[in-house]
RNA sequence: GGGCGAGUAGCUCAGUUGGGAGAGCAUCCGGCUUACAUCCGGAAGGCCACAGGUUCGAGUCCUGUCUCGCCCA
C-alpha cells in the first residue's frame, strides 16, 4: 500500500460517501427492547435552497453527534427531510415563466402546480447533494418531505382536529402582506430593517376655520385617511377632538376623535387615521366607528378607491400625491427620518399592512403547556440563556395567520358549498355537501404557511398520524439542534404541536448554534457578498477542513467567526493526521500487533495516560456539546503529544529488532485516535481505516473508545524529560548550533526521579535534543564558558566556550531571576499574611509552601550560575 | 426605548464551583533532522475595556461607565 505525502480529499470524499450508502450504514433498524438508542430530526431545510456556511455548520454538528452516539452503540437514527418553502418556491418557478413572459394566471393553478412539482424534481433538494458532499449520516431511507403524502395527511389531520377544536378559525384581520408575492405573512415572517425616509408635514383644512398640521412618513396613505386622532391629554391639541378636517386632494371629510395611543411627542401631536393600512389606527378606527378605505390591490397599486391615482404602484403614488400637495400650497416641509419598516423575510419587498379574510391560529392555550415543558425540563436548551427568549415570545404569543394566497402547498381543507353556501372541512377530499347533497364544491384556493407542516415533522416524518413502530421507538427524540433565529418558527411551533397531538415533547434537548460571521463580525450573507461557499472550499481544501473548523470555531456565544485561513489550518492538521498514519502504517508494514501485556517504557505510560485523558475529554465535551472544546482536546492531543513526542521517541526504538512492544503502541494509540477524529472528520478517518483495518467494514460503526486509566507519575517524568530536552533547544537556539552538532550536556541535579529519567531515557534525549554525552550528578560544576538553563530541580551546562555571548546570557538569566522573584514575592505575601493561612482551604496553602520552596530554589541557583557568569 | 451577548497577545478565541494568564493563526530567528516545508526547533508579544465593591485572594462574583454586535418595539 503507497499513501501519497499528502492527503488529497478529492481522491476519497466521493468514493468513500458511495461506499458508505451502499453498505447502509446509516439505517437504523428499530431493535425493540434495546434502549440504548438516540434520534434527530433534521430541521427541514428548504427544497430551494443551496448549502450555505450556516447549513454546513448545523449539520456538520448533527452528524458530529450521531456519527458519536452511533459508533457508542446507540440505535442512533437522524431523520433527514425537507420543507416545500411555499413563497420560497412558487417565486422560483414563477420567475422561470416571467422570462418566457408568461405568469401562472396564465397557466392555471393545476398545470403550475405541475410545473412546480417538474421543477422541484429536476433541480429541487440540491441541498440534499450538497449534504452528502458534507459527508452527513442521516438515514436517508426515512426521508421525508412535507409535501408527500404522509406529511400532508399530517397537515390535514392537524387542521381538521385544530379546526373541531375551535382553535382554527378564519377571520378578517389586518395581516403584513407582501405585494410582490401577493401574500399574507406571519409576524416573524417580517423582518424590519431600518430605512432612510421622510416626514412629511402636511397642511390639512378645518371645517370650522383655520388648519392642523400632520406628519406622516406614509403620504400615499392619505387616500385612505377617514379621521385624525390626537391625545386627548394633549393641551395643544385636545381642543380639536369633535371637528372635522378635511382631507387634501381628495376633500373626505375627517373626523377628529381623541386617542391614547397617539405620542404627543411626535410630530405635531396629530395622528391621521388610516384604519385599513395600519394596525393602530385599525384600532382607533374600529374604536370610533370610522370608515375603513382599503386603497390598494394585492400587487400593491392603488386601486379605484384612490380616485385619479389608480392604477399606479405606491412609490408613484407617494411621488405624485406629494406633487400635488406641493403645487397645492399644502406641503409644509419635507424633513428626513430614519425609522424601522417592515420587509418580506422571503424576497425583501416592503410590506404592507393590509385588511383581508385569512385563516388563523388560536395560541395561548398552545402556548401554556409548551411553556411549561421547558420550564420544567422536559425540554432542555443548550446554552440555557436562550429560554429566556422563548418565554418571552410565548408568554406574549399572538394568533398565527396560517393562510397563504399561493398556489405551492397544502390547500387548505375547507370546501364552499356553491349551492347552499355549506362549509365543509374534512381530511379526505368530500364529493358531495352534507347539507344539500349536491356536489359543487369549492375548495378553499389558500394553501398553509409552509412552517405549518414544519412543526409537525419531528412525528409527521415518522409516520403520524398512523400509529407507526418509528413513532413508537423514536418519539420523542433525543436532540434537536438549530440556529436561535429559528426558535420561533420551529422549536416553539415543534413543542407546541408535539404536545398537543402526541402528548409528549418532540425532542428532549435542543442545542442552539451560534451564528456564523465572516472575519470581521458580520453575519455572512449572500446580499453582503461576505459569504464562503461550502462547496468551494471542498474544492481547495476538503469538506473534513471545513467540517472541522466549523466545529473548532463553535463558540457557545451567538455568533462565530469564520475565515478561510482558519480553514487551511484545518487542512494542515488533516495533513498532520495523514501523516502520522502514514508512518505508522510503513512502520507496521503487515503487522498489527497487539498491546503489550507490560508497559514499562516511559513515552508508552505517558501516551497511554494521555490517550485515556483524551477520550474521557473528547465524550464529555461531546455529550456536553462543547464541540470546539472537543476538537481542540483532538488538537492538541494528536499534534502535540502523539506526533511531536511519541512518534519522535518511537523512532529511537523502531529501528531495534526485535521490537519492544512499541509498535503495539504505536498502533493502539493510532486506532483510538482515528475513532475519536471519525466523528469530526469522516472522510479522512474512514480512508485511513482502510488501510489499519483492512476488511473490517466502515469505521462509522466500529466502537467509540472508552477511557482508560491515568498514570499520573509517568505523566509527571514525562514533564521533567520535555524540561530537559527543551532546555537543551533553548540553548542550541540561543546559540545556533546547527541540528547536526551534537554538543555535550551537564546536569547538575539531587532530583532523583530526573537522574532516573535520564538515565532511562538517554537514547530519546539524545535523539531530541541532538546530544553527544550527558553527564548528570549532584556535584557537578560547569566548565568555564557554559551557557546555563535552569530547569526544575536542575541546572543545565553546555560548554560551547567559542560560542557563548556573556552578556546575552547574563541578560536571559536575569530575566529569569526577575520572574522568580516576583514569583516569590506573591507567594511569602501569601503566606506571611494569616487570614490567607486562616481561611484559605489546607491545599491551597500547602500548594502555596511548595510553589515557595521551589522559587526559593529556582532562585538561588539562578543567582549563583549569575554569580558564575559575573567571575568569569 | 426594552432585552441579550461580547470586550483577554497583532487577529480569532479558550480559560468549567474564585487560588501560579493559555492555544491556533500572524510576526521574528534558525532548520529540506525522509511521516509531514500543508513541516520541525526556538523566540517575542498581555495594567484580562474602565471605575468601584465583595474576598485572605478576582480574568473569573456584584454594581456602575464606555465601546461593539444582534434581537424586539
Amino acid at each position: 500500500m503507497e499513501l501519497p505525502a499528502r492527503y488529497q480529499p478529492s481522491q476519497v470524499e466521493g468514493k468513500l460517501y458511495r461506499f458508505w450508502e451502499e453498505s447502509g450504514c446509516f439505517h437504523a433498524e428499530i431493535e425493540p427492547g434495546n434502549e440504548r438508542r438516540f434520534s434527530m430530526v433534521i430541521p427541514p431545510p428548504n427544497v430551494t435552497s443551496a448549502m450555505h456556511i450556516g447549513n454546513a455548520l448545523q449539520y456538520t454538528l448533527h452528524d458530529i453527534i450521531i456519527r458519536y452516539k452511533r459508533m457508542d452503540g446507540h440505535v442512533a437514527c437522524w431523520f433527514p427531510g425537507m420543507d416545500h418553502a411555499g413563497i420560497a418556491t412558487q417565486n422560483v418557478v414563477e420567475r422561470e415563466l416571467a422570462k418566457q413572459g408568461l405568469t401562472r394566471h396564465d397557466l392555471g393553478r393545476d398545470e403550475f402546480v405541475k410545473r412546480v412539482w417538474q421543477w422541484k424534481d429536476q433541480y429541487g433538494g440540491h441541498i440534499q447533494k450538497q449534504m452528502r458532499a458534507l459527508g452527513t449520516s442521516p438515514d436517508w431511507w426515512r426521508e421525508q418531505f412535507t409535501l408527500d403524502p404522509g406529511p400532508s395527511r399530517a397537515v390535514r389531520e392537524v387542521f381538521v382536529r385544530l379546526y373541531e377544536e375551535g382553535k382554527i378559525y378564519r377571520g378578517e384581520r389586518m395581516v403584513n402582506w407582501c405585494p410582490r408575492c401577493e401574500t399574507a405573512l406571519s409576524d416573524i415572517e417580517v423582518e424590519h430593517h431600518t430605512v432612510q425616509g421622510n416626514l412629511y408635514h402636511v397642511r390639512y383644512e378645518v371645517e370650522a376655520g383655520g388648519h392642523v398640521v400632520i406628519v406622516t412618513t406614509r403620504p400615499e396613505t392619505m387616500l385612505g385617511d377617514t379621521g385624525v386622532a390626537v391625545n386627548p391629554n394633549d393641551e395643544r391639541v385636545k381642543h380639536l377632538i369633535g371637528k372635522t378636517a378635511v382631507l387634501p386632494i381628495l376633500g373626505r371629510r375627517l373626523p377628529i376623535v381623541g386617542a391614547a395611543e397617539v405620542d404627543p411627542e411626535f410630530g405635531t401631536g396629530l395622528l391621521k387615521i388610516t384604519p385599513a393600512h395600519d394596525p393602530v389606527d385599525f384600532e382607533i378606527g374600529k374604536r370610533h366607528s370610522l370608515a375603513s378605505v382599503n386603497i390598494l390591490k394585492r400587487n400593491g397599486t392603488i386601486n379605484e378607491n384612490g380616485g385619479q391615482f389608480a392604477g399606479v404602484s405606491r412609490e408613484q403614488a407617494r411621488e405624485a400625491i406629494v406633487d400635488r400637495l406641493r403645487t397645492s400650497g399644502l406641503l409644509e416641509k419635507i424633513e428626513p427620518h430614519t425609522h424601522a419598516v417592515g420587509h418580506c423575510q422571503r424576497c425583501d419587498t416592503m410590506v404592507e399592512p393590509l385588511i383581508s379574510q385569512q385563516w388563523f391560529m388560536k395560541m395561548d392555550e398552545l402556548a401554556a403547556p409548551a411553556i411549561e415543558a421547558v420550564r420544567t425540563g422536559r425540554v432542555e436548551f443548550v446554552p440555557k440563556r436562550w429560554e429566556r427568549l422563548y418565554f418571552e415570545w410565548m408568554e406574549n404569543i399572538k394568533d398565527w395567520c396560517i393562510s397563504r394566497q399561493l398556489w405551492w402547498g397544502h390547500q387548505i381543507p375547507i370546501w364552499y358549498c356553491d349551492d347552499c353556501d355549506e362549509m365543509i372541512v374534512a381530511c379526505d377530499d368530500p364529493t358531495r355537501c352534507p347539507a344539500c347533497d349536491r356536489s359543487n364544491l369549492r375548495q378553499d384556493s389558500d394553501v398553509l404557511d409552509t412552517w405549518f407542516s414544519s412543526a409537525l415533522f419531528p412525528f409527521s416524518v415518522m409516520g403520524w398520524p398512523q400509529d407507526t413502530p418509528e413513532l413508537d421507538y423514536f418519539y420523542p427524540t433525543s436532540l434537536l439542534i438549530t440556529g436561535f433565529d429559528i426558535i420561533f418558527f420551529w422549536v416553539a411551533r415543534m413543542i407546541m404541536m408535539g404536545l398537543h397531538f402526541m402528548g409528549e415533547v418532540p425532542f428532549r434537548q435542543v442545542y442552539f448554534t451560534p451564528l456564523i460571521e465572516d472575519e470581521r463580525g458580520v453575519k455572512m450573507s449572500s446580499s453582503r457578498g461576505n459569504i464562503i461557499d461550502p462547496l468551494a472550499v471542498r474544492d481547495v481544501y476538503g469538506m473534513d477542513a471545513l467540517r472541522f473548523t466549523l466545529a473548532q470555531s463553535s463558540s457557545k456565544g451567538r455568533g462565530m467567526r469564520v475565515a478561510m485561513r482558519d480553514i487551511e489550518a484545518s487542512r494542515n492538521f488533516l495533513n498532520k493526521i495523514w501523516n502520522m498514519a502514514r508512518f505508522v502504517l510503513l512502520n507496521l508494514g503487515d503487522e498489527r500487533p497487539p498491546l503489550p501485556e507490560t508497559i514499562t517504557e516511559l513515552e508508552d505510560r505517558y501516551i497511554l495516560s494521555r490517550l485515556a485523558e483524551t477520550v474521557a475529554e473528547v465524550r464529555a465535551r461531546l455529550d456536553d456539546y462543547g464541540f470546539n472544546l472537543a476538537s481542540e482536546t483532538l488538537y492538541a492531543f494528536i499534534w502535540h503529544d502523539y506526533c511531536d513526542w511519541y512518534l519522535e521517541m518511537a523512532k529511537v526504538r523502531l529501528s531495534r529488532d526485535p521490537d519492544d512492544g512499541v509498535k503495539g503502541v504505536l498502533y493502539h494509540v493510532l486506532v483510538k485516535v482515528i475513532k475519536l477524529l471519525h466523528p469530526f472528520v469522516p472522510f479522512i478517518s474512514e480512508e485511513i481505516w482502510r488501510s489499519l483495518e483492512k476488511g473490517s467494514g466502515s469505521i462509522s460503526l466500529a466502537r467509540f473508545p472508552e477511557a482508560g486509566v491515568r498514570d499520573h507519575q509517568a505523566e509527571e517524568e514525562m514533564s521533567a524529560f520535555k524540561e530537559v530536552v527543551g532546555a537543551v533547544r533553548v540553548i542550541r537556539a540561543d546559540l545556533n548550533v546547527p541540528q547536526k552538532t551534537s554538543i555535550d550536556v551537564l546536569v547538575r541535579t539531587s532530583d532523583p526521579t530526573l537522574t532516573a529519567v535520564i538515565a532511562s531515557k538517554e537514547r530519546a534525549l539524545t535523539a531530541l535534543a541532538g546530544v553527544k554525552e550527558w553527564q548528570v550528578g549532584i556535584d557537578l560544576t560547569a566548565p568555564a564558558g557554559s551557557a546555563r538553563q535552569i530547569i526544575t530541580n536542575a541546572d543545565l551546562f553546555v560548554p560551547l566556550a567559542e560560542l557563548i555571548d556573556i552578556d546575552a546570557e547574563r541578560l536571559r538569566l536575569q530575566k529569569e531571576l526577575d520572574q522568580v522573584s516576583v514569583d516569590l514575592t506573591k507567594a511569602d505575601k501569601n503566606l506571611a499574611n494569616p487570614t490567607f493561612l486562616e481561611r484559605a482551604p489546607r491545599a491551597v496553602v500547602e500548594k502555596e509552601e511548595s510553589k515557595k520552596q521551589e522559587f526559593v530554589a529556582k532562585k538561588e541557583r539562578l543567582a549563583a550560575n549569575l554569580a558564575a557568569l559575573g567571575d568569569r
